[in-house]
DNA sequence: AGAATAAAAGAGTTTTTTATCTTTTTATTG
DNA sequence: CAATAAAAAGATAAAAAACTCTTTTATTCT
C-alpha cells in the first residue's frame, strides 16, 4: 500500500513524537537505529518531511529532529503525502487516467468505501494521540 | 495501492470477461492495444494467470486467452493474490515484520477497517458481476 | 575566531519493477 | 505433413525506488 519509504517516515515520526520535543532533539542515527532502518536512506525522508514543515530540525551541535507542538498536533496524511504524493488518496484503484463519479471505473463505487478506510487511517487521530496509544499500550514502532 | 502489473492484469482479465470466452479466445496483442498497455509485458501477465488457473489459454492458430465458465465465476481476489502476492492483505501496514492483534502496531486497529473495505474490493462480486456492469453501463475499462 | 556537531544538499550505486526482444513449443488448418 | 498462428519461456534492457557516500552549510561551544 504505502511505499517503504512511506513507512519508514511513519514510524519515525511516531518515534519523533515520543522520544523528542524542542528541548531535545534527536539526530537520524538515533532514530534509524532505534527503528532498524537504513540510516542515510531515513535522512533523506526526514529532510523532506521537515522541508514540508511536517517535522522541525535545526543544524549544530545539539541540533537535530523532533515534532513541535504544531507538528504533533496534525494529523499523519501530511506525511503520507509529503513521501508518496496526495494521489495515494485520490488517484484510481486500476490506474485509469480519468475516473469519477460521472466516469467512474469498474471497481470506483467499492472503491471509495476502501479509500474512506485509508483516509480515515490517517486522519482521525492526531501524531500526538497516536503516540499517546503506542507509550501506553506499550506498542513496538 | 496494487501494482501497475496488478492493475494491467486486472483490467485484462475483465476485457477477457467481455470479449472472449471458450469459442472466442483474444490474442494478447488485441487485449493489449484495447487497454493501451504495453503488449509483451502483458503477456508475461497473462501467462502467469494462466499458470495460475485464473484464466485459460490455448496455443496455435484460433488460440489465444480467455474465461472458462468457471475463470468468470470466481472473484478478483485470486488475480490479485497471483500477481501482487497474497500479502497484500494480510501485510502490516507499516511493514513491521510481527503486525497481529496480540502485537498491534499503532495503526493496526484502524488498518483492519481498510482492509476490510480492500476485501470487499476484489471479494464481493464475481468477475461475471463486475463485467456485466461494465457492460450495462457502458463502463471504460 | 575556531573546532566540533549535525542537518542539507548533491552525486552516485544497487535493487526491484516495468518493459522489450528472441527463441521455443504447441496446436490448427489447408 | 508443411505452413502458420499463438502462447510459453528465456534473456535482456530501461525506469523507478531504495539505499549510500561525500561535500556543504548552519549552529553551538570553547
Amino acid at each position: 500500500m504505502f511505499s517503504k519509504s512511506c513507512k519508514y517516515a511513519i514510524r519515525a515520526v511516531l518515534y519523533l513524537a515520543i522520544h523528542s520535543n524542542a528541548e531535545h532533539k534527536l539526530g537520524v542515527k538515533e532514530v534509524a537505529e532505534a527503528l532498524d532502518v537504513p540510516g542515510p536512506f531515513l535522512a533523506k525522508l526526514l529532510q523532506q518531511l521537515s522541508r514540508h514543515h511536517l517535522i522541525s530540525s535545526t543544524k549544530g551541535p545539539n541540533g537535530g529532529f523532533y515534532l513541535s507542538k504544531a507538528n504533533s498536533n496534525a494529523n499523519l496524511r501530511g506525511v503520507v503525502e509529503s513521501i508518496d504524493g496526495p494521489e495515494v488518496f485520490t488517484s484510481c484503484i486500476l490506474g485509469l487516467p480519468v475516473c469519477s463519479s460521472n466516469n467512474p471505473c469498474p471497481l470506483h463505487s467499492r472503491a471509495l468505501i476502501y479509500r474512506q478506510g485509508l483516509l480515515e487511517l490517517v486522519e482521525d487521530q492526531t501524531i500526538k494521540e497516536v503516540a499517546k496509544r503506542v507509550e501506553r499500550q506499550e506498542l513496538k514502532i
